[in-house]
DNA sequence: TCGCAGATCC
DNA sequence: GTAGAGGATCTGCGAC
């Protein structure tokens, strides 16, 4: 049998599997953060069941400045610090080698890769086939026979095996040679060893390239000139040595038997207790088999410190939390945890006492409601036919008012014999004195209000309160049962199927499985309600879902049953129209190109572009390799050929034609005659809502045709007009107020043109003298301020250079120096607390705030400069909606509010009716949350949204 | 079915 | 030197 050798590089593996890991949501245990370890064990535990090695051994670098490191100051100087979670999940890593029996070599006075080096070669000798384990960004593979590239993932890793021979390609390196010379290239490409003062990694890569060597670039300098010369021959001697301390050895002095390193059982005990420690059990089944469980273990708990050793405080009961990155892959990522958590050993149905109630006679319905009548708080969910809440059946409903006992109501398809059952409800779910406990109540509202019950009394929304605990997480209820109550619900799947086409439906599923899964959830949900009450009360949140949140799960309940009436007639009519405008643009983008292809998609538009058309000589790449159409690029080269602007236009059209003109229609619900979005209150970390089926929060504006489809939103009838009521830069406002900012408040207080006052103190003239690219580049800063923009990114937007941007963002901070002090301060709150908060209080936890990684670190900064005013814009609307529905109510208008976009409120009004609600809308909306500088509020009325606003 | 790119809004 | 504006949703393409 062949004798096959894996060596480990250990420290590299480590930090690859924490970096990669670092953008998903942090896998969890009593603080710790376990996903370094997690992926490290995956990487073992991929290699001894896929690649049957038989003699196996972990290198880890000696951490201390050795030979190798010493004598270069710049070394340790640069060297990054081992990250905080890291150097904590360190101790564990060696634990889980140690469990596993692998031998571990350390380098002593040497790279691990010198000692991988020296052993391969050794190796070589006896007859070993040798194989090196190492991230992709490490060269030192080069001395194996085989490679193997570990792409750390939440699941573990793909391991994919490469020759030499690849490898070269693969990087478009012609010789062995040339790699090692590209090793020792200046810069920080290998381990941070620091560079040249003036010549960066790619530079230096580059000219190293050209000159073959690094010797042969230093004996040539004399062919370069100005900085780039002097850089060279001023510290030539520190680039010879950067290329020794990264060429790897393959002699150096490790006495080693390499039979030793033959592999043996895993120490059972030893992985177990690990396992159990840090919650991980689908790894221990994967090594021990499904009969593992961490039940007899005991849960790690350890208190997280920042680097300065000062308590990090986390969030309320936060066992598991996603990074504060919010995009696909860490949505994605925390699919995958979720996962994780939901496959481990949680209780069940099975495990648990309970005594779920079948209340399905005219008596035990009674007794049920008898019982309901004397709580002062109960817990109810609905059982429908489907998600859409205007557009189901009601299948039935479940009660809990003590963990572990519940009943299921069965609601029948006959609609008399639903509407008797329905009214022997209606004293305790009207009941006003009553509290209802529920997930998600705004569903479960609506469904109810379709089939004539108004539920009324206070609201406890788990999905909420976990909402305002976590608001980057997600708030699913089998997530929060497992991650709060360490249990897993009986899965909707297993009743009707998974999503899809085949999907089955509610009520064909036989009333007693029904009861167990209906049931099961009022009594989850009330236990979830115990929990996170508490949470909210010491973190001090409480007032936050009891006064905005969940009260306003009725306003947005009525919103969303009223929706608006869409002029479908229009919107067919201007279907056609852009139909025909599409083809024009069709034929003749084809006409240009000289061949016929499918403009609509960017892969293949970016080769007529680039490949056929030639229009630019460097065109950018997106991370796939596909040229990058984005409309910022088509329009830097609209002026090269005339098809890009009539792609522009065709990319416009399309849209508006797929997105909105199209699709509206179809939206609307058949037994209303209206469009009833969905309005999603716990989405959106920073507090604000967010709309979707359809998102009416995007409708155009911006351009001309776009604005036509707005046209298409209008009054219910001809007796009713549309009312549109806006705060004017409420953003800004609130950065002035909470930043206290003189200037910036002076000219709020002025009633100034924020952006023609800022243009005026910024070119120092006055305001009549601001010219409109002035008042452009001040309303980019103003904008650019509130998400934390550099003068990179400022410069890209306006397409000035970056020195020009930096002029005006150093001018901008003179004449505004308290947004400059309320950034610095914001995220040095967020340093020593751990997250920023709203004028209200609400929360974002910034745990990468304290990052050793720049770019993680610069987007938690940036979150903790935009969350609290974006946050702050949310929270006065939301009082605003609050208030204002109060008011519609009790002085009995006819008016409903039926639309939010973010800073704007949209109500269908009786005509007559026009001056009263325009004043009680905008005195609402202005006294929402006073500021120290006055909130302005624009309204307008019309026929259609656009007229309105 | 899913990720990506590109579009829309505030 | 890094990457390069915060928060969302929807659609079509193209790989699987």
């Amino acid at each position: 049998m062949d004798k096959r050798l894996f060596l480990l590089d250990g420290m590299a593996l480590a930090y690859r599997a924490y970096f990669a890991l670092i953008r998903a949501p942090r896998m969890t245990s009593g603080g710790m953060n376990t996903s370094a370890v997690f992926g490290f064990a995956n990487t073992i535990l991929d290699l001894l069941k896929k690649e049957q090695p038989t003699h196996m051994a972990v290198v880890f670098d000696t951490q201390a400045p050795t030979d190798r490191h010493i004598g270069f100051e710049g070394y340790k100087a640069n060297r990054q610090e081992m990250p905080e979670d890291l150097s904590v999940a360190m101790p564990y890593i060696f634990r889980l080698i140690e469990g596993f029996n692998i031998p571990v070599l350390t380098s002593d006075g040497f790279e691990a890769d010198d000692i991988i080096g020296t052993l391969a070669k050794k190796a070589e000798k006896e007859s070993f086939i040798t194989y090196m384990v190492t991230p992709d960004k490490d060269f030192g593979q080069l001395v194996s026979d085989k490679i193997f590239i570990y792409k750390p993932g939440i699941r573990g890793g793909d391991v994919e095996i490469m020759g030499v021979q690849e490898i070269l390609e693969k990087w478009s390196i012609d010789r062995v040679e040339q790699v090692i010379d590209i090793l020792g290239l200046w810069g920080d490409a290998v381990d941070n060893i620091p560079g040249i003062p003036g010549i960066g990694e790619k530079t230096a890569k580059q000219l190293i390239k050209t000159y073959g060597s690094i010797e042969n670039l230093i004996a040539n300098s004399s062919q370069l000139k100005g900085k780039q010369k002097e850089n060279v021959e001023a510290h030539a001697e520190q680039g010879l040595l950067s290329k020794r301390l990264a060429t790897i050895l393959l002699d150096a002095p490790v006495e080693l038997d390499i039979e030793k390193l033959l592999i043996e059982e895993p120490d059972r005990e030893k992985l177990e207790q690990l396992f159990a420690e840090l919650e991980f059990r689908t790894l221990g089944k994967r090594v021990f088999g499904e009969e593992f469980t961490i039940a007899g273990g005991q849960a790690l708990r350890t208190q997280q410190t920042d680097l300065f050793g000062n308590d990090v405080p986390a969030p309320p009961g936060g066992k598991s939390r996603a990074a504060g990155l919010n995009n696909k892959e860490a949505l994605a990522a925390e699919a995958d945890a979720t996962a994780f958590a939901q496959a481990a050993t949680l209780k069940t149905i099975e495990d648990t006492e309970h005594r779920y109630h079948l209340a399905d006679s005219p008596e035990t319905r009674a007794a049920l409601v008898r019982l309901l009548e004397k709580q002062a708080a109960f817990c109810f969910d609905t059982e429908t036919t489907g998600t859409d809440a205007n557009n189901c059946e009601l299948v039935g409903l479940s009660f809990c008012i003590e963990k572990g006992e519940a009943w299921y109501v069965p609601i029948p398809s006959d609609m008399e014999e639903a509407g008797r059952i329905l009214n022997e409800f209606k004293p305790v779910l009207e009941n006003e004195r009553i509290r209802k406990i529920g997930q998600n109540l705004k569903f479960d509202i609506i469904v109810l209000r379709c089939c004539g019950v108004n539920v009324a009394g206070k609201l406890s929304d788990t999905m909420l309160a976990h909402y305002i605990l976590e608001p980057d997480g997600r708030h699913g209820m089998d997530l929060l049962a497992g991650n709060y109550l360490a249990y897993k619900p009986v899965s909707i799947t297993e009743l009707i199927g998974k999503k899809g086409k085949a999907q089955g439906n509610m009520r064909d599923v036989v009333i007693e499985t029904i009861k167990d899964y209906a049931a099961e959830d009022a009594d989850i949900t009330l236990q979830l309600k115990e929990v996170f009450d508490p949470l909210l009360e010491e973190s001090g949140l409480r007032h936050l879902v009891e006064d905005i949140e969940n009260p306003l799960i009725y306003v947005l309940a009525e919103m969303e049953r009223e929706g608006v009436a869409i002029d479908k007639e229009g919107l067919a009519l201007y279907s056609r129209e852009l139909e025909n405008d599409i083809k024009r643009l069709e034929e003749s983008i084809y006409e240009y190109a000289g061949v016929k292809f499918n403009i609509a998609s960017p892969r293949q538009l970016g080769d007529v572009l680039f490949e056929k058309l030639l229009l630019e000589p460097k065109p950018k790449k997106t991370k796939t390799g596909q040229y990058q159409t984005g409309e910022d690029i088509l329009l830097r080269l609209a002026t090269k050929h005339d098809i890009v602007q009539h792609i522009l236009d065709f990319r416009q059209l399309q849209k508006l034609k797929s997105t909105y003109v199209d699709a509206l229609p179809l939206m609307i619900n058949p037994r209303t005659g209206r469009v009833h979005t969905s309005y999603n209150q716990a989405v959106a970390a920073t507090g604000r809502l967010s709309s979707n089926n359809p998102n009416l929060q995007n409708i155009p504006i911006r351009t001309e045709k776009g604005r036509e489809v707005r046209k298409a939103f209008i009054p219910r009838d001809k007796d009713h007009v549309l009312l549109s009521a806006d705060y004017s830069q409420i953003e800004l406002r609130i950065i002035a107020a909470i930043s206290r900012d003189e200037n910036m408040m002076q000219a709020f207080i002025d009633g100034m043109d924020i952006h023609t006052a800022t243009a005026a103190k910024v070119y120092g003239i006055s305001p009549e003298e601001v010219s409109s690219s002035q008042r452009r580049n001040a309303k980019a800063v103003n904008f650019g301020i509130i998400y934390g923009q550099s003068a990179f990114g400022l410069s890209q937007n306006l397409g000035i250079s970056r020195t020009e941007a930096k002029e005006v963002i150093d001018a901008y901070f003179k004449q505004y120096p308290g947004i400059r002090q309320y950034m610095t301060d914001t995220v040095e709150f967020a340093r020593s607390k751990g997250y920023v908060q709203t004028i209200m209080g609400r929360r974002r936890y910034l745990r990468d705030i304290n990052s050793a990684n720049a770019t993680v670190r610069g987007f938690a900064e940036r979150n903790a400069i935009n969350a609290p005013i974006q946050g702050s814009a949310a929270d006065m609307i939301k009082i605003a909606m609050l208030n204002i529905h109060r008011e519609l109510n009790s002085s009995k208008l006819g008016t409903k509010m039926i639309l939010q976009v973010h800073d704007e409120l949209v109500f269908d009004v009786p005509r007559g009716e026009e001056e009263k609600v325009k004043t009680l809308v905008e005195e609402q909306m202005k006294n929402a949350m006073p500021l120290e500088v006055p909130v302005l509020v624009e309204s307008g009325t019309g026929s259609t949204w656009l007229e309105a606003h």
